[in-house]
DNA sequence: ATTGGCACTCGGGCACTGCAAGTGCCAAGT
DNA sequence: ACTTGGCACTTGCAGTGCCCGAGTGCCAAT
C-alpha cells in the first residue's frame, strides 16, 4: 500500500510512468528496487497498476486511484492565503446569479480544473413571495421568489380578462397559502384554490396555478454553470484521444446534471470508468453538496483528468462548498 | 483574382496547401499549371498567399482572406430546411434567458463554430414594472422588470426599518414615475424622489433609488453567452499551437465584450491578425447586431479558425440575427 | 522476506534513403 | 505580351534499420 501511494503521488507529479529505481530513490522508502519490483508485480495482479508497455514503469489504474482516494489519502486543507482569497472573491456578490458565477470561477481558479456549479434547487427551497402583475387585462406576469434568492418569472396569456380586485385577491391568497412552504409542496398547497373564487374566474385561476407549478417544478434544478474549460487544454495530453468528447459532454446540460447527481452532503469522487458516460472515461469528477441551510440543496464540483492531485482538489472543493454555503446563509 | 478565389475555396475545403496542378484540374479554369504558377508568384509578392515550406502548395494569408471576403465572395443564404429549423428551434422559448440560450446553441450548431451572443442591452429597453418586497423590516428585495423580458433583482439592507405603508407608497410612486421610461432615463426620472417622503425615510429612499440605478445601468450590457466550444477541438489542427489560448480568451467576459464591440447593424468580419487580442490571432470573428426593434441593441456572432467557410458562415450569422430579432419583436 | 545480479524486451530517438509534390525558370509558341 | 511544356531543383515526409536505455522478471543467496 505504501508503494501504491508512492506510485500515485509520483505519477501525478511527474506524468511519467514510474519505475522501481526512481521510486526507491525519490521517496524515503528504505527498501531496494528489487523488493519494489516484487510488490509491483503483486499490485499489478490485483489490477491496481499497469505498465503501458513492457519496458516502461507503472501507472495507476482507475482502481488504483480508487484505493488511493479511499484508503491512502487525506483531504488536504487549503492554505490560509487561499482561504482569505475565497472570502474576498465572494464578498462583492450582489445576487444569486452573481454568487453562482463567482463561485464557479473561483473553483476553477483554485483547482486549475473545470468547475461545475448547479443553481440551488428550487424544489427543496421554500417560497418567499409570489408576485402577480397585470400587463394587460388578459396578460399576467408571474414572479416566483424563493428563499435561496432565486427568481423565476413567466408571462401568461389568460383565456378571459381578469379584474383588478380578483387579481389582488389572488395575490394575497397565493401568498397566504404558499409563503414559507417548500416548493415541492406547492401542488398540495395550491390544490382547490379556484374554488375560493367565483365560477367565472375558475379557469383563469386554474391556468395561473398551472403555470406556477410549472415554474416550481419543471425548470427547477435545470441550470448548471461551467467555467475553466481552458484548463482542459492545458491537461490535453492526459486525455486518451483529444479533449473533444469531453468538451462535447460538458455542453450537454443533461450530462452535467447526471454528473452532479442528487445533492448529498458528503463528497463523492468518480474516477474514470466508474462514470456511465463514455465520453468522460478519461476524467474524474469530484462533487459535493452545498446549501444555505447546511443541508445540501445543490451540487458543485470539478472535472479533470484521472491523473489529478486528489487530496488537494478534494480539499478545494470541500472548502469552496463550505464557504459558499456560509455566504448564502448570511447574505441572502 | 480568379485564382485567389480558387485557392481559398480549395484550401477551405481540403485543409491542404493547394498546388498548381490540382488547382488547374479541380476547378474549371482553362489555363495550364504553368500560368497558374506565374500568377501565384505575383499573388505571393502582394502578400495574399504564402507557401508554408518551399516544396508545398500555397495557402491564403490573413490578407488573402480579407480580399476574398471583401471582393470575391457573396454571402450564401441558408437552405430552406435550415431556415425552418431555426424557426422551430426558437419557437418554444419561454423567457429572455431561454431565447438567448436557444439562440447561442442554434448558432453554434448551424455554423459548427463557437457562437457568442450578448444579452439585449437593458439601457435601451424600458421599464415594465418595479416590485418592492419586504423580507424583514430592514431588508428589501427589489425586482426590476424590463420590456425585453429581462429581470434584475437585488436584496438590500436598509439603514433603518421601513413601515408597510411607506413601502406601499414607495412601490406605487416608483412605478408611477418609471413605467414605460427607458432604463437609461432612470437617473433623471427618479431624481428627488426622497423629497416626497418624510425626512425620517429619506435615507432609506435614497438607498433604494441608488440600488435601482445600479441594477439599471451597471450590470446592463455585461452578459455574454458562449456555446459550441467543442467545435474548437474539432478544428484543433487549424490553430497555430493549441486551442488553449483561444479557450482562455473565451472565458474572459471583457475580451468577449470587446470582441462583439458596439452594436451596429451591418455585419463585421475580423480576420486573424486584424484582431487586437494576441490569443485570437489564429481565429476569425463574424459579428452582427440584432434587436427587437430592428435597431441593433446587442451583438451576436461566431468565432472560428481563419480557415473557415466565410460565405456560408456569414449567411448563417446574418440569418440567425434576423430570425431572433423578429422573434423578440413578436413574442416579448 | 529481502536483495543483488543478469538476461531479456521493447519503445523511442537518430540517421539514412527514396519518393512525390511542388516550385522557378527558361525557351518556344501563339 | 501572355501562355505553355519541359526540366532541374528543393524539401518534407514516410519508411527502414539500428542502437540505447529504462525497466522488467526471475533466480539464487542472504
Amino acid at each position: 500500500m505504501e508503494i501504491l501511494r508512492a506510485i500515485v503521488e509520483d505519477y501525478v507529479a511527474t506524468n511519467e510512468p514510474v519505475g522501481s529505481k526512481v521510486l526507491a530513490a525519490r521517496h524515503g522508502l528504505s527498501i531496494s528496487p528489487a523488493t519494489i519490483r516484487n510488490e509491483m508485480a503483486a499490485l499489478e495482479d490485483e489490477g491496481l497498476i499497469i505498465q503501458p508497455h513492457t519496458s516502461a514503469g507503472r501507472i495507476p489504474t482507475d482502481l488504483g486511484y480508487r484505493v488511493f482516494v479511499d484508503r491512502l489519502s487525506t483531504v488536504k486543507p487549503l492554505s490560509a492565503p487561499e482561504r482569505r482569497a475565497i472570502d474576498k472573491f465572494l464578498e462583492g456578490a450582489v445576487d444569486l446569479d452573481d454568487v453562482v458565477a463567482r463561485t464557479v470561477r473561483l473553483l476553477s481558479q483554485v483547482t486549475h480544473q473545470v468547475a461545475i456549479v448547479q443553481y440551488p434547487s428550487l424544489t427543496r427551497s421554500a417560497v418567499r413571495h409570489i408576485e402577480v402583475l397585470s400587463l394587460a387585462p388578459n396578460r399576467l406576469m408571474l414572479v416566483l421568489i424563493a428563499d435561496t434568492g432565486r427568481v423565476e418569472q413567466r408571462i401568461l396569456e389568460l383565456p378571459r380578462d381578469m379584474e383588478e380586485s380578483t387579481l389582488n385577491l389572488l395575490r394575497s391568497k397565493l401568498n397566504a397559502r404558499s409563503v414559507g412552504k417548500k416548493l415541492a409542496a406547492l401542488p398540495e398547497t395550491l390544490k382547490g384554490l379556484e374554488e375560493e373564487f367565483t365560477a367565472s374566474n375558475a379557469t383563469n385561476i386554474r391556468q395561473v396555478v398551472g403555470v406556477i407549478l410549472e415554474m416550481a417544478i419543471e425548470r427547477s434544478e435545470e441550470r448548471v454553470v461551467v467555467s475553466g474549460t481552458s484548463n482542459l487544454a492545458r491537461h490535453a495530453p492526459d486525455f486518451n484521444e483529444s479533449v473533444h468528447p469531453v468538451l462535447e459532454a460538458l455542453e450537454e446540460q443533461v450530462v452535467l446534471l447526471r454528473l452532479l447527481g442528487e445533492a448529498v452532503d458528503e463528497m463523492k469522487v468518480k474516477i474514470g470508468h466508474e462514470q456511465e458516460n463514455k465520453k468522460l472515461h478519461s476524467t474524474s469528477v469530484i462533487t459535493t453538496g452545498y446549501g444555505p441551510t447546511g443541508d445540501a440543496v445543490a451540487t458543485l464540483g470539478i472535472i479533470g483528468p484521472t491523473r489529478m492531485d486528489y487530496p488537494t482538489s478534494m480539499g478545494a472543493v470541500s472548502a469552496v462548498a463550505r464557504y459558499v454555503s456560509r455566504f448564502l446563509q448570511e447574505e441572502i
